[in-house]
DNA sequence: TCTGGGGTCCTAGGACCC
DNA sequence: TCTGGGGTCCTAGGACCC
């Protein structure tokens, strides 16, 4: 019998920042997204004195301020490592497993038996090898494991495990959860299933699958499958290649000079440049975009993108560089006061399949790969000393982030010393 | 004063082909 | 005069996810 395991860590950024923190055990703890702009983690304090989710930090001036609630910026370096040793970590659980975020993962279970106890011991062995806690959900598809996830969360009694292979307790959690909460249920979908009446799961699982397809889309229909205990959407082991690389940020402040704007588009470049080069590709479309802020009313409002096409794939940062500056010059105004700025690449080959143009058959492509290789080992030592014309170096209005905690596992002088 | 960033998938509609 | 039907590819926009 197909079974399968949803493991989610706990407020993942949270937990992230108390692991080197134990002071902070059981105190409210929020964690922000880039820019400091909003609240995108809560510890359980948090949550439980109602501090809601992508709440802009402002708003919650008070209750951080009455609670004593710590606030973090996003660290990122910290997150991304502490996530893959969690995923190591549930390797073994399975021999297939489908990385699912950067906080979650899907294992297959199939042939394991006594799931609630594997769940517990998944559970422990996380805890203990890594520090973070998880909670486990086990069904026979994946949008039911989520939702067995959920629960694990939501009801302490099940101590961090739902094990939902049994089809009555399927149907009973079903009519306890809203609508709202099934996986692929967004806040436009659960306005079109209210209006019909429909507010648990319980509800949306009793339609008829063709009902849901022409009410939505397919992708509806397989979640009402997939709640009746028919799995629809496979264990993807093998991440797809990616289809798109975007780069893109707010300011920390508002922007209104020419060459401001345009060292953040430089800069932006650079690194979805360096993205594409790890992930072994290249692009042949690139577009770029500004737009002011829609909460700023102190000037008008502009957003504008551009697209282009190089004359052939490529992974070079200056071949790029020169598209994205055009491209940027089109879309200009002055008189605006820019809130953001970005790049995304596109349609990606990988580099030796690259079409060659007719006039450029070889050596200079090959001095373009030479040189990124060393700019980018250069750049890997960690404070990116390598820069291009249009980039800056120093960047204080770049990015608000007045909270950051140390890389206390990727950098030698952060790492922590017990005394 | 202060409102994230990086993705994927699906559909509809137009252009074009035979 | 009569003026089909099926297919592909592309793009824009919407919805969703974490």
């Amino acid at each position: 019998m197909t079974m399968f395991a949803l493991v989610d860590c706990n407020n993942f950024y949270c937990s992230c920042e108390r692991l080197f923190r134990p002071d902070l055990k059981r105190v409210p703890v929020v964690v922000l997204s880039n820019n400091d702009g909003c609240i995108v983690a809560r510890s359980q304090e948090a949550k439980d004195l109602g501090i809601k989710m992508g709440t802009p930090l402002f708003k919650a001036r008070n209750e951080i301020k009455r609670y004593g609630i710590r606030v973090f910026s996003s660290n990122y370096t910290l997150y991304g490592d502490i996530s893959s040793r969690v995923m190591q970590t549930l390797e073994q659980f399975s021999p297939r497993m489908e990385i699912y975020s950067i906080d979650e993962a899907f294992l297959d279970l199939s042939g394991t038996g006594s799931w609630p106890d594997y769940g517990q011991q998944i559970r422990s062995t996380v805890k203990r090898h890594v520090g973070v806690p998880v909670s486990v959900g086990i069904a026979p598809t994946k949008t039911l494991a989520k939702l067995a996830n959920y629960a694990a969360k939501k009801f302490r009694a099940t101590r961090g495990v739902v094990d939902l292979s049994d089809p009555r307790r399927q149907q009973r959690l079903l009519a306890l959860t809203p609508v709202s909460e099934i996986w692929g249920i967004g806040r436009n979908l659960t306005r079109t299933l209210e209006r019909r009446g429909m507010r648990t799961a319980l509800d949306l699982a009793q339609i008829n699958p063709r009902q849901a397809k022409r009410l939505s889309s397919v992708v509806l229909e397989r979640t009402v499958r997939e709640l009746n205990g028919e799995s629809c959407i496979e264990l993807d082991e093998v991440a797809a290649p990616k289809q798109q690389i975007v780069c893109s940020r707010s300011f920390g402040e508002k922007l209104t000079d020419y060459s401001k704007v345009r060292e953040a588009i430089c800069e932006f470049t650079a690194r979805a440049a360096e993205k594409l080069r790890r992930e072994k590709l290249a692009a042949r479309m690139v577009n770029v975009f500004i737009r002011t802020s829609p909460f700023d009313n102190a000037g008008p409002k502009y957003s504008n993108s551009a697209t282009g096409t190089l004359p052939q794939s490529s992974s070079d940062t200056l071949e790029i560089l020169a598209l994205a500056t055009r491209l940027f010059d089109m879309i200009w105004k002055e008189g605006c006061r820019y809130a953001k700025t970005g790049i995304m690449l596109g349609d990606f080959c990988s580099p030796d399949r690259i079409q060659l143009d007719l006039f450029d058959m070889g050596p200079g492509r090959k001095r373009s790969d030479n040189l990124m290789r060393v700019i980018d080992t250069i750049n890997q030592g960690g404070q990116g000393k390598v820069w291009f014309g249009g980039q800056r170096p120093q960047k204080n209005w770049f990015m608000r982030q007045e909270n950051l905690s140390p890389a206390y596992t990727t950098k030698w002088n952060c790492i922590p010393v017990v005394k």
